[in-house]
DNA sequence: AGGCTGGAACCACCC
DNA sequence: CCGGGTGGTTCCAGC
């Protein structure tokens, strides 16, 4: 089924790519060959590291893939990738399947040969058949981060790679799955594309065929455990798989579905793989990609039948020595997407994305793979133009279940519904929305797995819309025209559920759907410039709770009208929302690192003026009255037990500092600061959202609301108080929000990203910053995460990171091993932090890497002291990677999580810092 | 008749 | 093992 747009775009049938460097859809899919070392990734320390460059690029996500300054090969760090394939036959077999295409000898040099498998995995049963339910497609959500894929150029050593060890495992397995699903699948070729024309979309839906009967058995364990995988064993049906990825020894357990490589043999090489493409490379033989076309398909029984499952193959062919040896600056490693096509049916335009005339008769359902995953944090504004939500959704809708009928679109807090608008933008063409459920925790905003954008048609529509779906995600287009003044009423989006059971079988999906409600709208658009490049800007908006119950029950904070005041407390705040109620009670908390309460202080309420949407509370004096510089706790309203809001972010302001907030000069400090001028901060809207899941196994305080901040890390360490670790021996990695974003922001607040992926890791920085603009650097010390001991600066120029890097990659543990860096560009994409680390060179160990953010546009202004060493340049390049053991989620719940008490999961991480002269293990 | 809703019953699971 | 509390899903009924 090859859609029409393959055919437009001369995409070869079987999709396959030759990406000289990453490919966003790689690495979900890059499988190697069974076990056999398929990938090798070698990173090159530029001789001079140059942080700075780049720095236009960082605003904007570069579709063309080219790097905004020409930045000679060598002086970025070069992370070089080779793929090869022992086993030819597997590579056929995915070429079946994917029905094409390349020529046998290309893929023996080097290509790394991609499924995507996405193309089914779609999650909405609505684009799926209906029968079978999302979940039972084997996408994972998180797919779209790995996408983003392989910034880097490949080389052939094996050596390198890490799959030669055994222990990455997880994936050897799960490659061979995968490519038997492929073969498995009865569509040759999905074509690889993931894209879905409307007509598929506008298949009927299947009726859901509602087996209450969860996969599970019905039983709603969250666990990822092995259980998991077996399940449905039946169900799977036509995709089995010689070895299930379970079953393999080698191959981790599902519990650590993001990481399962070998110390040993993943540390010898960690440092090489900092580039996210590598990690996404591993990431895909490691668990998720394979196992998801094979393993992962839950296998409910209440799939009708089975769905042809279009994957998508992308083939990095042999590229020319110049592509390989680094045409692209260090940024443009980090973002696949960035990376130019060599091929000719790539051209820059190709990647572009597609410009429609919006005759909408026509299906224009194809997505160009070259735009940034999903998961990537993208700017709200770049130059002249800023994507904004000119209309926030109202804070609840309802979403509903494929067993039930729409429910409706969301709608706006005032009636209506929400609007989205494109500024600076004044060209005649024509540019489409694209719109798609995404996280609301405290993790870097991504898709959501539980949750699909579910497309709204009638009378009372006025927009237009048509559904196209992206590895597993379901993205609504919506056209900006130029004569609306680039601005669409969303009155087109509704919002499907879809069950927990479902997607928590998939394999490789680490996030837990309970209490897993929240989401926000996402909106993003891509422009196209004359120089060949695409800018793509990405706005989420505030969150929406979507559960019936909690929505009835959960006290929801909007707004507050106070952002800080002084330690003596005793200004009275205004708390504007949703189910207040007259025993509401208001509590102000520090925590640790370790995720204890430090400090917890009811505020008085004045319960005349407390109504169902209003609060009126009086800020509780902080327990230290005397403090030298501001101070981030947060607070949130309860009605009862487990009724809580999430936490919302308040600063303690010196007494003689009342109104200013100073940011602080200290390295330490930084985390508090990032907390104050997180972006969303500043809007006073904007919840942090206290980790649900992930928060859980956080010992650091977990704060959504860092969003503005880089890492929630940092948050933690504010709280602690103190620097565990002496700067001597502290690492520090600097991460600034995807690149200059200016903050994602239109919803700059919150824009974190939550993968999946690292769902049960830990979040060092569990609230990465949000796409937003500036981060303040965040710090996270060694007491935060027990064995990690890691300082994060932001710097402002240096190379960009994926927010990620800091919490993501470093703490979760599944994952971590994968998201060894990339540097990604633009948006980096949110697995691949440890992409470009920028040494600190010092000897100490200090690693810095940074990623630098640009001041959004609008967004909070902060002082430039917010980042810490601007000027520094991290000098040689040092590759860190952090290794995080596996964690069983199991039993982790997350109503436990979302308590007070969190429980404390001990991580153990090694970090180490590869100097070209030594290396050491922090 | 069909799309939305709002409510609530049912169930599974945890404590 | 039982009962209460929670929350996810499925059903119903009214507009």
């Amino acid at each position: 089924m090859k859609s029409a747009e393959e055919d437009a775009y001369s995409y070869p049938p079987s999709a396959s790519l030759s990406l000289p460097v990453s490919n966003p859809y790689l690495s979900p899919q890059y499988h190697s060959p069974q076990g056999g070392p398929s990938l090798s990734v070698s990173i090159t320390p530029p001789s001079s590291y140059a942080p700075q460059e780049d720095k236009g690029s960082l605003g904007f996500y570069t579709s063309a893939g080219m790097r905004p300054n020409s930045t000679p090969t060598l002086e970025s760090p070069r992370i070089e990738i080779t793929p090869y394939s022992q086993f030819p036959d597997e590579e056929e077999e995915e070429e079946g399947s994917s029905g094409g295409g390349t020529p046998a000898g290309n893929r023996i040099m080097s290509v790394a040969t991609l499924t995507l498998p996405n193309a089914d995995g779609y999650r909405d049963p609505s684009c799926l058949s209906p029968a079978s339910s999302v979940s039972s497609r084997s996408c994972h959500s998180e797919a779209s981060s790995y996408e983003s894929g392989l910034s880097c150029t490949y080389d052939t050593s094996p050596q390198n790679s890490p799959w030669q060890s055994p222990c990455v495992s997880p994936k050897g397995g799960s490659s061979s799955v995968h490519s038997s699903a492929l073969a498995a699948s009865p569509q040759p070729s999905p074509s690889g594309s993931p894209r879905l024309t409307d007509d598929s979309w506008a298949a009927p839906r299947p009726t859901s065929s509602p087996q209450p009967s969860s996969p599970c058995g019905g039983k709603r364990k969250y666990s990822f455990g092995g259980g998991g995988g077996g399940g449905g064993g039946g169900s799977v049906g036509a995709y089995k798989f010689p070895y299930s990825p379970s079953q393999s020894p080698n191959l981790s357990p599902h519990t650590s579905p993001r990481l399962s490589m070998a110390e040993d043999t993943w540390l010898g090489n960690t440092n090489q793989y900092t580039n996210s493409a590598i990690v996404a490379a591993i990431n895909a033989l490691s668990t998720d990609g394979a196992g998801d076309l094979g393993d992962n398909l839950p296998m409910k029984s209440r799939r009708t039948g089975l769905e042809p499952c279009p994957s998508l193959s992308m083939k990095i062919e042999p590229r020319g020595e110049e592509l390989m040896s680094g045409e692209y600056s260090t940024s443009d490693y980090g973002s696949p997407s960035h990376m130019p096509f060599k091929k000719e049916g790539y051209s820059g335009s190709f990647l572009d994305v597609p410009q429609h005339s919006y005759s909408w008769s026509k299906p224009k359902t194809y997505i160009s793979p070259s735009l940034p995953a999903l998961d990537w944090q993208l700017p709200s504004s770049s130059g002249p133009y800023s994507l904004q939500i000119e209309v926030q959704p109202k804070s609840h809708h309802r979403a509903h279940y494929e067993t039930e009928g729409s429910r409706g679109a969301v709608k706006a807090l005032a009636g209506g519904h929400p609007v989205v608008q494109l500024h600076g933008y004044m060209e005649s063409e024509p540019l489409t929305l694209q719109l798609f459920i995404g996280t609301a925790d405290d993790r870097m905003l991504r898709p959501h797995a539980f949750y699909q954008v579910h497309r709204i048609t009638g009378k009372t529509v006025s927009t237009p819309s048509h559904e196209v779906l992206q590895n597993s995600t379901k993205l609504l287009e919506i056209p900006l025209l130029p004569e609306s003044n680039m601005k669409a009423i969303i009155d087109c989006a509704g919002i499907l559920k879809l069950r927990n059971s479902d997607i928590e079988l998939r394999k490789g999906e680490t996030d837990i759907g309970r209490k897993n409600t929240r989401v926000r709208m996402v909106f993003r658009v891509h422009i196209s410039q004359a120089n060949g490049r695409t800018i793509s800007l990405q706005v989420a908006s505030n969150p929406i709770e979507c559960s019936q119950r909690s929505a009835q029950e959960l006290p929801l904070v909007d707004k507050q009208s106070l952002e800080s005041c002084s330690a003596t407390g005793g200004e009275k705040m205004l708390l504007t929302g949703h189910n207040f109620q007259a025993d509401s009670k208001v509590m102000f908390v520090e925590n640790a690192q370790d995720g204890h309460h430090i400090w917890e202080m009811e505020a008085k309420i004045e319960k005349e003026a407390t109504k169902s949407t209003t609060l009126l509370v009086e800020v509780p004096p902080y327990r230290n009255q005397n403090i030298a510089s501001p101070l981030s706790v947060s607070f949130y309203v309860c009605n009862g037990k487990r009724r809580r809001s999430q936490c919302q972010r308040f600063t303690y302001l010196p007494p003689k500092v009342p109104t200013i907030k100073t940011e602080p000069h200290d390295d330490y400090e930084l985390p508090q600061l990032c907390t104050q001028h997180a972006p969303g901060f500043s809007l006073h809207s904007k919840p942090y959202y206290p980790p649900q899941v992930l928060s859980a196994m956080m010992p650091v305080d977990p704060r959504p609301g860092t969003a503005g901040s880089s890492f929630g890390a940092s948050c933690p360490q504010r709280l602690g108080g103190k620097p565990s670790l002496p700067p001597s021996s502290s690492l520090s990695l600097s991460l600034s929000s995807p690149g200059s974003a200016p903050s994602p922001g239109g919803s700059p607040k919150l824009h974190d990203l939550s993968p999946t992926h690292y769902p049960k890791g830990l979040l060092l920085g569990s609230a990465l910053p949000p796409p937003a603009g500036p981060l303040p650097s965040v710090t996270v010390s060694a007491a935060q995460v027990p064995a990690i001991q890691a300082t994060a600066t932001c710097y402002q120029q240096s190379v960009l990171f994926h927010p990620r890097v800091a919490s993501t990659p470093l703490l979760s543990a599944p994952n971590a091993a994968a998201t060894a860096g990339t540097t990604t560009v633009g948006t980096p994409p949110p697995e691949r932090p440890f992409g470009s680390l920028s040494p600190s060179s010092t000897p100490g160990h200090e690693v810095a890497a940074s990623v630098s953010p640009q001041p959004p546009k609008g967004s909070p202004r902060r002082s430039p002291s917010a980042f810490l060493p601007q000027q520094a340049s991290p000098s040689p390049t040092l590759a860190i990677s952090i290794k995080q053991e596996p964690q069983e989620l199991d039993q982790m719940y997350l109503d436990d999580v979302n308590l007070d008490q969190e429980p404390y999961i001990p991580i153990h991480v090694k970090i180490y810092v590869h100097h070209p002269l030594r290396s050491l293990a922090l």
